[in-house]
DNA sequence: TATGAAATCGTAAACGTTTACGGAAGCCAT
DNA sequence: ATGGCTTCCGTAAACGTTTACGATTTCATA
């Protein structure tokens, strides 16, 4: 079933039928309409690989997502609500959204190559942005159109979104010593991903308008997931003076910092002050609920999509030419895990 | 840079800069490696759209994953395991795998037309098998290559791959019972995905081999996350008599389970036992520990991908036509939380 | 009526591959 | 010297689109 099976079987060129279904000006309304009737009844849907061939232009966006020990585990689906509102806005410009995961045992900057070289998508979504990522070089030198979900240390003349890990460190932090903490902790990965670097800027600046000293024994350092959390609460309960108040950049890590805890009989909430990063599926269930903060994770998938779409030529005339460098909001849901008193 | 361009860099015909790149045998050794080295050293990669329009085929798998209420929540990374070991299969046959996410806002079987008819895959993984999947029968019909993750109710000519969920039930229950317990809770979805009835026939049959009568008020069913954790959790303390034990279809739901149960100062493993379904990150890191049974989730993806390719006629040579219809065992996790003495 | 503009459509080239086909050259045996 | 293999390579068609260009018709206007 192709266009010249569906031209000879209305008995007009191919190429009108081409207009036609591309809503092109120069073509009478009503064998526009056959054509379209016709389409339809016959379930026509124009061969991707023969208008990527002509136009070059595959119509497909890809969102890289790495599959490392760090972002493996966004359990409470991070990534799912993200891709939905993403793809809310390419599907109304016939842009098919794929995710492209990028394995453990492959180089991000290989894998992102050889999408690109086999000209896969018109345009790239890369997240688990890291301090210097060389996938943002490699992108900008090919004059691949692309957004960043998470901003690289030098975060350049690139497009990115990322959220907002500082206001978070530094809301958590002025929070607890509103709540007469001065021993505050924070837990940071112990990857080269940029957003630790960023979170204990946060946390650090918080710290000096308090006047309080940054003491670097209180950044602890392990895997953003549950088995960091537990071996961060290790570390924390070794620490002398303990920490009172704790801050954490990934919420997965809350259940194994609470596993920790328990088994020393200290209760997160009454012995220790527990602050965690996203607010999850999770983190209302936990005992006690823990203290977060809220993304409207659909809403940044669409920004990411209009952003994305404004960077490229075809689209200019909907979504105009901008620059893009903006910190996504994060709201406080305050639990039970910081409400101890000291 | 395209073949032409590599053809006139070398002086020779474009046919046979094709041939030599595709490994075909009339071509001479020395030019085969000139070739090779040319494409190498000006990064010379061929056009993915021009081939598949020539070829038919766009050497690119898709996984599809629906982002449902109850799989969005795959806390613990499910699919990324799999996806890995998927993924090392198909890197070897020069196979791209692309997941594609199926939002809420859209029929699964609607998206899978779409993505069906504009040729996007030459073959489909798909997951979340419903009862009666629309999905299985349309892509029969149109003859694409496909495996399911998860068997439909007629699980008939078509090849699947399912968890042992009859086998986990069963397991729970004999170990349940071998405790001492006979009030037997199981909680299953709400929804029509059909490992729910899987798992409730193998829950239905252990019974009845140990001679336990089947009480229907002892099924509960709701969400497959935390939310319906808790929802059952408070539905079990409401029913009259008391189960004394509960069997999860789904490891998310234990958290909120958990936290119900203490809200009511019930403890898991001492006053009620539970069997959660998946190892994950969390269940190691639960207080108690969660008994629950292990999947070696990257071997899934491999024998997935490889029963996948055993359909594919373009494979036959490597991976024989086999018939696929595979319950993937797991093995049991003993935790804490089915330990209490009644 | 002649003229030009506007509306509509057909023709054919082009996108980058792969591959069937045939031709040229070399070699060996007759 | 002829014929028949084998080896290697060039030619050109084909895949299914889109689109520049030109042709035809219509229609209003001078």
């Amino acid at each position: 079933m192709s266009i010249r099976d569906l031209a000879r079987h209305l008995d007009i060129s191919i190429g009108t039928v081409s207009r036609a279904l591309n809503g092109k000006t120069d073509v009478n309304q009503e064998t526009r309409e056959r054509v379209l009737e016709a389409a339809k009844r016959l379930g026509y849907v124009p061969n991707q690989s023969g208008r990527s061939l002509r136009q070059g232009t595959t119509n497909t966006i890809g969102f890289m997502i790495e599959s490392t020990i760090e972002t493996v585990d966004t359990g409470g689906g991070f990534f799912m609500p993200v891709f939905e509102g993403v793809q809310s806005v390419f599907r109304r410009h016939h842009l098919d959204l794929v995710a492209l995961l990028c394995g453990t045992d492959e180089e991000p900057a290989e894998y992102l190559n050889r999408v690109v070289a086999r000209r896969f998508v018109d345009g790239l979504i890369i997240s688990a942005t890291t301090r210097h990522d060389p996938r943002i070089d490699f992108l900008l030198e090919r004059k691949i159109p692309f957004i960043a979900l998470g901003r690289s240390e030098t975060a350049g003349d690139y497009p990115w979104i990322d959220l907002d890990f500082e206001g978070v460190a530094a809301t958590a932090v002025n929070r607890l010593v509103g709540l007469g903490h001065s021993r505050i902790a924070i837990a940071v990965p112990a990857s080269d991903i940029n957003l630790g670097y960023v979170f204990l800027d946060g946390y650090k600046r918080a710290l000096a308008n308090k006047g309080i000293a940054f003491n670097p024994d209180y950044v602890f350092r392990s895997y953003a997931n549950e088995e960091g959390g537990y071996q961060i609460a290790s570390a924390v309960l070794a620490q002398k003076p303990t920490p009172t108040a704790i801050v954490l950049v990934n919420e997965n890590m809350a259940l194994g910092l609470y596993r920790r805890f328990y088994e020393s009989d200290i209760r997160p909430g009454r012995d220790i002050a527990v602050i965690g990063f996203r607010e999850s599926t999770q983190s209302r269930f936990l005992s006690p609920t823990l203290t977060c903060f809220r993304i409207s994770l659909r809403d940044l998938g669409i920004k990411l999509a209009e952003s994305l779409l404004s960077t490229m030529p075809a689209f200019e005339d909907h979504y105009p030419h901008e620059k893009v460098e903006l910190i996504w909001p994060m709201e406080l849901v305050a639990g039970e895990s910081d409400q101890g008193k000291l």
